[in-house]
DNA sequence: TTGCTATTAGGCAAATCTGCCTAATAGAAT
DNA sequence: ATTCTATTAGGCAGATTTGCCTAATAGCAA
């Protein structure tokens, strides 16, 4: 009998997900000519978090999609279309 | 001079939004005649999390609702309308 | 060069989510 | 009532995100 630590399953992060994601919300963003640090001002998020996001680095929420979605003015869905 | 502590800004949530697409994902999921464990098995994700989804309590991730469209075989971006 | 703006990087604490588990509740059918 | 399945609830630790900050880097214009 041995007595084995199983470690935890890590959080799911689809990686090629985030990127998609933050290429698509740069695209919007610089079609409307906002640089980053604009577009955290209208959201009234941080700059640093919207780099995070652009350059795919976290697994953002659906709220914070639904939020930069309505600043850059395109529907939230479209922001998932790729 | 007095020094005030000023707490920091909560996470932005937008409860609305999870409300919707937790119904959302319901709708799609008994539309396969999914129980809500058989989906969390599909998408190797505990039946806590699906349920707290579907109920709206939790801010899920990109790379979740990526997971779950899969699985539901839908677009990612229909889950987001509504 | 200098100056200015934009982007990227990273640290830190607190908030939140997720994985894992058990249990409670609801509802249907027998 | 009992049994069975489905849903809901909740605790806990660890992982990740977020807010907040400072700084470094890139790029461009004058």
């Amino acid at each position: 009998m041995t007595l084995v630590l199983v470690p935890r399953q890590k959080q799911y992060r689809d990686e090629q997900v985030m990127l998609k994601l933050g290429q698509k919300i740069r695209d919007k963003r610089l079609q409307k000519g906002f640089s980053q640090a604009h577009l955290a001002n209208l959201c009234n998020l941080e700059l640093s978090q919207i780099n995070r996001i652009e350059l795919g680095k976290i697994n953002t929420s659906v709220s914070h999609i639904f939020l930069i979605a309505k600043t850059l003015g395109v529907k939230p869905a479209e922001l998932l279309e790729f």
